[in-house]
DNA sequence: GTGGTCTAGACCACT
DNA sequence: GTGGTCTAGACCACG
């Protein structure tokens, strides 16, 4: 379910973190009133400091996704999927409007930053999965 | 030719000043033999540090972009517009990779990701549609 | 381990500090895995600003001699020691072809050349035979 | 006799026009009485501008080798060869301190030094010039 | 005029 | 604590 953090990224790891997290919630892999894995055993999965996984887990409080239970971990809050579901799409413009906003710099128009971030997205889907069954 | 730097962003001003300058370059606004604005004339229309300038007027320089010379200014060299043209698609798609594969990882399939890109580059047109400074 | 800079030389302070950390490394006094003093710890030392410091590590980076490990320092990659071995010598000969073209094209044989280097060596040697400072 | 400036160095060019001035005068291209090629003459022999030979020519003139005659051009004074012989030497050491301060800095000693320049000596003498006759 | 280097001091995000 | 970025202002060599 957790896969560990990879240092070739520019994005902060306790993103990575919290992306990881929401993603899990949002697709269903934990559910509200399951627990997080605790810091520590969280540190261990993702080979990373814990502070930085606690950082990530304050952010996810703050959201609203999660609720620390005092001796038992972190608790996975009602409604937290649908919100979930909510924030994966706030990450995603706001990675995504700096980026588009340089490729528009670039001289690019629109088709062809589309024509682009389709052949990226098929060349990591025949990289990731086997074709579909026609 | 050359549009003001959006402080709003966090993607470093010399990395900005960068794509505009391969942008320009490879959109053939500038073209090889020609030389780029001094870096104080930069500063002044992008209203930033010269410092700024000269750094990434350095940054373009190891790309093998431009090259300085000495007492006169930065040359753009031959092969540069191509150079330029294939190093925004690169920087692109290495910016591109990470947030698409998390974006698929959250859950999202190619359409719902590329209806949100859609959103997203229509609203930055919008937004940019006044005349571009001097 | 580290000798303070030398302002009497037209060499960039910036490029000194690169030749002592590839010095450094390529006669193992650091170590792939280690650590570089942090960019104040070293300003410290060769009483130079950090941000020069900084910059020497920026080009060390870029080198592929070490990595910037986030809120922790500059990690010396593996492979560095010989790596820096190579650019040691390679820096070297960049450096000595032109001098040595111009040399001969002064009317010098070589074996007048060598002796000049020879005597240019023994005088740097023996004023800085005093003990290195910590 | 005169060879275009490369710009491939990191030696100023009024600097390479003074050491291809004091090679010719010293080792008997030119001589005491003799002229220098004007202004204009050199700088379109070596594609440079103007100003850069004018300040070559300066330098020269500082140094006792040349002296200016009204609507002539530059003179090649009396004990002038002996006096290029001179500051080829002193030139030499010049560019060659900084070098070899840096070569101990690297961590090399004098030998591996030595070793350096004489591997990078035969190279040129092999690449310059035929083989000599058995 | 040009670019290049350096200092001083500030602020920021990350761990 | 760490490195990264930016500003302000200075000085220099080169053409």
């Amino acid at each position: 379910m957790w896969t560990t953090i990879g240092s070739d990224s520019t994005v902060p790891i306790y993103e990575q973190i919290i992306a990881q997290v929401v993603g899990v919630i949002a697709s269903g892999g934990l559910k509200p009133g399951d627990m997080l894995p605790s810091v520590r055993e969280m540190a261990g999965k993702l080979l990373v400091n814990p502070n930085t996984v606690a950082r990530a887990y304050g952010e996810l409080e703050r959201a609203g996704l999660v609720e620390p239970r005092r001796g038992t971990g972190m608790l996975i809050l009602p409604a937290s999927d649908t919100k979930a579901a909510d924030m994966r799409l706030t990450i995603l413009r706001e990675r995504l409007r700096p980026m588009l906003r340089d490729a528009l710099g670039f001289g690019l128009d629109a088709g062809e930053i589309l024509d682009l971030i389709r052949a990226e997205l098929d060349s990591l889907n025949t990289r990731t999965s086997a074709p579909a069954a026609s």
